[in-house]
DNA sequence: ACACTATTCCACAGAAGATTGGAGAATGAT
DNA sequence: ATCATTCTCCAATCTTCTGTGGAATAGTGT
């Protein structure tokens, strides 16, 4: 019978959702969607990517169930397809760093010179004692899809602009998508240049969603983490 | 300046993880691994493979970082990087399970009709108040590399010709390699043809490792799991 | 119905990966 | 030394994946 043909299947099936994950490019969109939902278009820009090869890629992690999508008039909204996606995501990339030397390597020299970072933990701390106001640096869709509760959404490019804006007695900690997110970095180096005191959170959203911190979010919820993948603290 | 070659270039670096598991063979080969240490050609036979064909996946595991190997005279032992690539495999099995429907047929087609079950608390309950004797099915070289303590090696092979050693005032508890393994699904289709009471562990020794329950075992062990990744009960 | 926008589908060329057989390297046994 | 064992490396072939334009499709606004 064909017990090493049903083995062979099932394997392969598994191996869909390796499949999906195994591009660079793959990853950066599922890096974007654990943000909150995008169009086609926008994902495409922001992935650097042609339009077609953009829409080519969300297919092929729509067939792997890895994404959703939503229509809205002419528009088409791809969303991650649970939170068991962000976490597996978030675990290749722990992996990875964990495996491979190239990659604290690749991350420096995509994020600049290390900055000063605080934990999850330190930053509830330090804003509940009134020692620290903290920055959401993420394109303001990005905010609006949901933020730490009590953030404030300062786009990193509008960042310079509203410096004025910002306590200058207090610490400020910037944070954006996550552990390889450039963003929260150049803030923090921009601040400290203009004599701020700034830190950075040292992962970002994604990570806090995995731990379920809350989160505070003007539409739905961008994913839910099933408590068995919940990071633990 | 390169932000966008530093970006992809990160990222690239992350998918050589997703590479690794993007072959049906390969994460065939995991499943094997993560049962405890195995020459070329042990893995290439159980995986039905060419010896040259498992030396070329396992060649690409290695260069993600994924398992590891050791000489021993003429033979070259693989195992697991660490704990974390048998997390990272499991999450894959699970999410690949959750999100494509393929997958409950395939596995139903591999492992046949349904057979009762328990959780591991269930099983550790019923053992402690002595209503349950565990046998463990897999082959004697991986219950040597780490068993569930207490249990007792019978392999599948060998359980026809060992039933009149099994307690028959007891119900019976077999489990194998994991949620995808088929030798305690036939373990307990052979014992309950047999008129004895048996059930099998829901899942097998790849989550009980997870879960950092004990292990017993006469050498080193197989992988040890980093505390964030421990399986949540 | 017509123009317009957003996205997918199709066809192609080049790149990368899988499988196989045979040669070659490392080790152990005689 | 020589030979057997075990595994890796190499070259050839075949398949699959990726990126790109251009055509086709679905929906909006006039």
């Amino acid at each position: 019978m064909g017990a090493r043909l049903a083995k062979t299947a099932l394997f392969d099936q598994f191996a869909r959702v390796g499949k999906a994950l195994a591009s660079g490019k793959r990853l950066e969109l599922l890096d974007l969607l654990a943000q909150g939902e995008r169009t086609v278009d926008a994902l495409s820009r922001a992935a650097d990517l042609g339009l077609t090869t953009a829409s080519a890629h969300l297919q092929t992690l729509k067939q792997a169930n890895l994404v959703e999508t939503r229509r809205d008039g002419t528009k088409i909204y791809y969303r991650l397809a649970g939170g068991d996606v962000a976490a597996l995501y978030a675990l290749v990339r722990t992996v990875a760093h964990e495996r491979l030397p190239d990659v604290g390597a690749a991350a420096t020299a995509y994020l600049g010179p290390e900055t000063e970072s605080v934990t999850r933990d330190e930053l509830l701390r330090r804003v509940e004692a009134g020692r620290a106001a903290v920055i959401d640096v993420r394109p303001a869709e990005e905010f609006a899809a949901g933020h730490i509760p009590g953030a404030r959404s300062v786009p990193l490019d509008d960042l310079a602009d509203l410096l004025a804006d910002l306590p200058a007695d207090q610490e400020i900690v910037a944070y954006c998508r996550g552990a390889y997110c450039v963003l929260a970095h150049e803030a923090v180096r921009l601040l400290r240049a203009r004599g701020r005191q700034a830190v950075r959170l040292a992962d970002g959203m994604l990570e806090w969603r995995l731990a379920a911190l809350p989160v505070e979010t003007a539409d739905q919820a961008v994913f839910d983490v099933p408590s068995a993948l919940r990071t633990r603290t």
